[in-house]
DNA sequence: GCTTGTGAACGAGTTCACAGCG
DNA sequence: CGCTGTGAACTCGTTCACAAGC
């Protein structure tokens, strides 16, 4: 990996495992702590876990099995129970995971029983699709700020926020407690605003802008490629035509 | 796995290698059968490989070495190296990869060569956004059909489309050789409009909406989860905030 | 020389299958 | 007895380091 970036697959190193202290004071959260390292590719799923089991919260069910759970996920239930397995023990032997404290668990792990305030850069087509998005508000994050660069789209209100110009990021990342930002900006402003966001004291990015980015050591970045997304089905599409045509000269 | 689900990490089998045929006649294109099976991981970086070619190709460039364009596309070379070395041998030992014919051999292994019409379902805000999206354009895709369950939104045009109903989307699928649906539509409704789709003809889905998907085994899946981008971030944040904690004790 | 292409070593992630426990 | 939790086996993906070749 070169230097002074963080592509999606950035190696983790998980709430570290603290050995034992002298002193009485427990100043950090020790449920943080007894987790073990967390694997990448467990935090993305757990993500969907938390969704599939605020919809089971609902209902009157207050237990689930791995493989009920895993179902719902579209996993399979050793991935799942490996997966909680690196939260603790919270799951009951004959019987299954009792729903709340696995939500209460997973929610924990994620960082979402904290305040998380995001500040959305570029109120465009994308950004305003963004800004109105209700699954961020009940999965835990508020839109705090909207920001942009055009001067027509600054000072005018969109669902309830006022959009501001770039010039108060730091005012807003201190106020706000902005710790992530969401880019949906062209790519050719990418990078100058990534840098800007960064110096202003975000540490986590989510970009939407089709163009890598580069950032400090400290500071995580994921991106989101819509294209890509599609390319990527394009070249199954490709493979599935080219197997129906080699069966067909085949037979 | 579950049956009949698709995760997005889900196996591949790429375009098969075939064997040799007695007969003369060639009717399969043997530059896909000549590439090697192709990883998933590698496909996913594909996409970005060819954006960043793109940009340069732009300039007088005409030769790029592993080094300069993993860079680039931030990775290291040798994985860069091997990525391309799926696709066949098309590098120049000493030299480095002439720009137009990686471009073009990375095109025609994504499949978007051939014509790749994109119905979207769902013109809320988020669907808005994405049938304006000029990323699509750029890298390969038409977005041939708009269409959505929302009486007061069929019949409108939205950029030069007319909105579809449901009932429309077989006659769509077949009309336009859609092949890709993208799903913009809330949750509650994914499941019956994913199954409608695909009874339709369309075998890969690109699903926005905040649930997990069933979809027979012939269907590719893809997802994108805003919010659970989000809380992968959040879980990140609380590492680094612990870790912070944990040196202040620790000295 | 310099850069590609790749076997081999390594590491991450998944699945198996069963011990451990309620 | 049923379901969790997990070592062990396995598969997939990444990185190393160097032979091959322009």
């Amino acid at each position: 990996m070169p230097p002074a970036h963080n592509g999606g697959d950035r190696p983790i190193a998980a709430a570290a495992p603290r050995g034992r202290r002298g002193d009485g004071r427990d100043p950090v959260d020790y449920r943080l702590a007894r987790a073990r390292a967390v694997p990448e590719a467990t935090v993305a799923r757990l993500a969907t876990y938390l969704r599939v089991l605020s919809n089971l919260d609902d209902g009157s069910i207050t237990t689930v099995s791995s493989e009920e759970l895993a179902t719902a996920a579209g996993v399979n239930s050793a991935k799942l129970r490996k997966d909680l397995s690196f939260l603790g023990s919270y799951g009951i032997r004959g019987v299954g995971y009792d729903v709340s404290t696995l939500t209460e668990e997973i929610a924990r792990t994620l960082g979402l029983t904290v305040h998380r305030s995001v500040a959305l850069i570029g109120v465009g087509n994308l950004g305003q699709a963004l800004a109105g998005y209700a699954g961020f508000a009940t999965r835990g994050f508020r839109i705090a700020a909207l920001i942009d660069v055009d001067p027509a789209r600054i000072g005018t209100m969109i669902r309830g926020l006022e959009v501001h110009s770039m010039a108060d990021i730091d005012r807003v990342v201190v106020e706000q407690e902005v710790a992530i930002a969401v880019l949906a900006i062209p790519a050719a402003a990418a990078q100058e605003v990534c840098d800007r966001v960064v110096s202003a004291g975000v540490t986590s990015i989510l970009n939407f802008a089709p163009v890598v980015l580069n950032v400090p050591a400290h500071v995580d970045l994921r991106k989101v490629d819509l294209a890509a997304e599609l390319q990527i089905l394009s070249f199954h599409e490709t493979r599935k035509a080219a197997a129906v045509l080699t069966r067909a000269v085949d037979q």
